[in-house]
DNA sequence: CTGTTAGCGCTTTCAC
DNA sequence: GTGAAAGCGCTAACAG
């Protein structure tokens, strides 16, 4: 049963209605029509416009936003490809795109690849068809500087993000993750006596070597530090998990460790609580990221803060503004919490996503740091 | 200095080659190139097609979508407006829906309403003057049955999600919310014997009671549980931290709590440890959604899982198929973890997303139930 | 099997 | 201040 309507609305008429029946209806010319709907680039008489208005309101017209968009040779869309937005980094960041995208008046149409160079091939020549404005692609480990890719971003203004190197012939967005890694392992190391700094690493579907695992490696060599294991894990909560049981079944076990990504940093929270040790007292953990929920975990976890929400706006601004610089970096923050060692006031939560700057922590050196 | 390249990629043509040059190019009319691009509607004869594909390899030809989708009165869009995706549950429900949107090669549209009313309303217009396939509606708190709907819908097939009751008019695809807090409350009570189970209920934009305040409400008149306080929550990690600090500083303190997200239970985890409570024995937390991201807090949350899989994939057919009922109310169930008080071997654990059963619990009675 | 052609609905230049 | 008209690039009759 049910009545015949469409059940798809209110019930309104609409769909079907073109530019040329308001004209008629309001006795005027199809130019004018448009002038009033994109209030330019010609004046109209105020008591015409009325009178269109008028028409547009009765008739219920709704203009084609693909005609439109034919004419204009724009669509007002941007594109985002990224791995994962099941991944709280990714969803941020992309609400982040989304919003300075809607800023400039511009739709955000998604992808996820899921971390499938063969998605993600599929999915950039579906977006490079559609003749978006701009396209950021945050490629699944590493930017996808394949044979695709040439014939795909020629025709769209293509910004890699989530990218700490530049790309020649393109334009990048990134954080600064050796940076990144150098300060969480200097910090474990200096602020909190460690000599056995493990690597929770996290492993896209490309081969290249991150910068947070050299970072690492930088600074455990320049701080002499031999004790350094490193685990591989697939970018997933229980990758993290999986990993880290293997890191903390090592003898001997390592007594802090640095997760390249938040993730992990709680797969690996959860192994470490299973294992019944004792955060931070029997392994310290720094992470990578600096997402919300980093800040909810227990112990709250230290997390290196990249800046998500200016990394976004610059992401999209690099698309139109022609003097963007081809690569830009931006600088990461320890975010000092207690899974670290460091030991804070508890009530200085600020709501979700802030982006507030640390308190400043209280040292726990946690032993001398020299073995005997 | 950098080279005249356009930076924007490999530096290909491209742009501005249209069917004609290609038809040209082969020595075709356009038709035949259309035929060859759209794999149809008339057949080819091979050597011409292959000729056609060489022009438009050598042209680096791209077809325009915006013309496509005039013609064709379809752009292949849906859009999807969400109040936060932020909120892991939105996370997971939006990458669910663009699977499904993929599988039907569509692409997926997104805006966020960061739960502003005002803002919603604006997304919603912006959305349906696009000429989409369809339109999925997540409103924040309740369906957005306003008067700029009326006009918007009409013209757009929509359906709304997160719904528990149906909406006269349109399509609605929810979970049984109702049912869900029964469970809950009832867990707690029953199984872990608790005779304090308090509410810490997420509110969003708009009034309408959530069917989760009433299924609490019932569970606990039918089981003759006297205490049950409410505390009321803006939907974020720290909406549930300041109001579950508000529950627990409450005399006699609950000794259990319902949390109607997982988002509100990890604020309420975090004000918990930071109290120095130990859950489940001092306080026990049952959260609903099912997200990932409650299998990973310590301890593991207790939740009520949503099909977000099953509910994203019929709120995507709900708009094609014309068969389709009107509302969908799709069953929750329990996910037993350490959160309430039972205990489970630890590793049960699987990759995220999985959407696994639970393994069967171990029923620790906390107290005899009755008052003395 | 292939070519010609009429629009899809809109914007905007050019005349009035 | 307003109208007429030329396409944007594509699809799919229809005619060969």
């Amino acid at each position: 049963m049910g009545s015949p309507m469409a059940m798809s609305g209110a019930g309104g008429p609409a769909r079907g209605v073109t530019r040329s029946d308001v004209a008629r209806y309001a006795g005027v010319s199809t130019a004018v029509v448009s002038y009033v709907v994109n209030n330019g680039p010609r004046p109209v008489a105020a008591t015409t416009a009325a009178r269109v208005r008028d028409a547009i309101a009765v008739l219920g017209y709704q203009p084609n936003a693909n005609a439109r968009a034919l004419k204009l040779g724009t669509a007002g869309l941007l594109g985002l490809l990224v791995p994962d937005t099941g991944n709280p980094f990714f969803a941020e960041y992309a609400l982040a795109i989304e919003q300075a995208a809607t800023q400039r008046g511009l739709a955000l149409l998604i992808a996820n690849s899921g971390s499938d160079l063969g998605v993600e091939a599929t999915l950039l020549t579906d977006l490079a068809n559609r003749q978006l404005d701009g396209l950021i692609v945050a490629g699944a480990g590493g930017p996808p500087v394949d044979s695709t890719l040439s014939g795909v971003t020629a025709v769209t203004p293509t910004v890699f993000v989530d990218t700490a190197s530049p790309v020649p012939g393109y334009r990048t967005v990134g954080a600064d993750k050796h940076a990144g890694a150098l300060q969480a392992a200097q910090h474990l190391v200096e602020v909190h006596g460690h000599d056995n700094v493990a690597l929770l690493m996290g492993r896209g579907a490309r081969h290249a070597t991150d910068e947070r695992e050299t970072g690492w490696r930088d600074a455990l060599r320049a701080l002499d530090v031999e004790r350094g294991e490193v685990a591989y894990a697939t970018f997933t909560r229980h990758g993290g998990y999986v990993a880290g049981q293997h890191l903390l079944a090592l003898r001997p076990r390592p007594t802090a460790v640095f997760a390249s990504s938040d993730l992990l940093g709680m797969g690996l929270l959860r192994a470490a609580h299973e294992a019944g040790l004792s955060i931070p007292d029997d392994l310290a953990i720094v992470s990578f990221d600096g997402t919300n929920q980093a800040e909810y975990c227990w112990p709250p976890l230290t997390t290196i803060r990249q800046p998500i929400q200016e990394m976004a706006a610059a992401a999209v601004a690099a698309i139109f503004d022609q003097a963007a610089p081809a690569h830009q970096l931006f600088p990461v923050s320890l975010l000092a919490r207690r899974s670290c060692g460091c030991s804070l006031p508890d009530s200085d939560l600020k709501p979700d996503r802030a982006g507030s700057n640390p308190a400043p922590p209280t040292r726990h050196p946690r032993k001398s740091r020299k073995r005997p």
